[in-house]
DNA sequence: CTCATTCTAGAGCGATCGTTTTAGAACATC
DNA sequence: GATGTTCTAAAACGATCGCTCTAGAATGAG
């Protein structure tokens, strides 16, 4: 029916989430996405709409290949303490190894806060990352790798508090010992209780 | 010898400041600061020389006035273990009531990764706070008050990142009761171990 | 092949960016 | 009160912003 497309679009895609993740929203120009992703500012918007939309399609993108791959990977696989352990260390390893930090860090400071479509997918996936803390902390407690004492919710939002606070800190402070420190002290609110004394 | 300055430092600086914080550097215009001083952009070029300089000041008259102003004041007046919980409180409440989030932490993400001059003050304030909650662990576990147990050096590096993680949760998700477990959680770390098993 | 459709290329839209220039008003010094 | 410096006001600098338009090339359906 007419002429096909000349492009790759998970090839483009992945180009565009590098400059947003690199860059930020508001300092990729629509020039740099096409030189990135080697099309004309026309081709791009004839297949994308605007900025906005890509910047929406590679924030989705990224998430469900970063964030939920590794919820999945992790519950699937690994007992429920371990699985949040794994997490904490993966975060830390590439907070230390990326210097772009995380998207949806990025995106929920840079972002959110003006634009209320944008900001209602990162809290939703806030809370999804919150849920499967949770979820692993109830497991963590049944099986009683993880102390019992605390509340569950409370748990788990001290964990997502505490992967938001290590990326924010990796940007300013990429220092292993530091992020490394926080992570081991962050695990040690799940030991169970040994009576010391 | 001269004309003499028509406007008052403090009051333009602060009106400089607040559109910085609440609209992040890049996406705040010089006509946008001028407009909110009350100059107009050759008199905030004379008077600042830039709007990078001018971000250096406010940022550095904001950290005084909030983060150190904080830290004295609690330090002075506190004992160690109610100095880190009024601290994290204060933030808490901070971040409900403020949609503007926190400058510091604005500005690690967005201006620190791509301005090494930002990025040294900010390290270098971070590093700050850090050394304000390792002296209260050290004091607090001489006192009894707070748990001998972990490493004082991690304990004042899970609440940095506790501080940073709460600051940006609350941009995409300002919900009290997320904010405030996480924030109880973390003061549950300083309890010295009570045997109850 | 013909034709309608969708692609790419590149110039160009008006608006805005950070910054500077030009012109003139206000003040401290002599 | 003249002088010289520093201020304010407003226009304007070139560059870039997100986005669209105009051409023309490439393709599948009939």
């Amino acid at each position: 029916m007419a002429r096909t497309r000349e492009f790759d679009d998970n090839a483009v895609l992945d180009a565009a989430t590098d400059r947003f993740w690199r860059q930020g929203y508001a300092a990729t120009s629509v020039r740099d996405l096409g030189e990135a992703m080697g099309l004309v500012p026309a081709s791009l918007y004839n297949a994308f709409g605007s900025k906005h939309a890509l910047f929406a399609l590679c924030l989705d993108r990224y998430l469900d290949r970063n964030m939920r791959e590794r919820i999945e990977r992790l519950e699937a696989k690994q007992p429920p303490r371990v699985a949040i352990e794994t997490f904490l260390n993966e975060i830390v390893a590439r907070s230390l190894a990326d210097p772009r930090g995380c998207l949806l860090v990025n995106s929920a400071l840079e972002v959110a806060p003006h634009d209320a479509e944008i900001g209602a997918v990162i809290a939703a996936r806030l809370a999804e990352l919150e849920a499967f803390f949770h979820r692993c902390v109830i497991a963590g407690q049944r099986d009683g790798s993880i102390t019992a004492a605390p509340s569950a919710r409370d748990l788990a939002r001290l964990l997502l508090t505490t992967v938001m606070g290590l990326r924010v800190l990796s940007r300013a402070r990429p220092e292993p010992a530091l992020l490394r420190g926080a992570a081991r002290q962050a695990l040690t609110l799940l030991d169970p209780p040994a009576c010391t004394n």
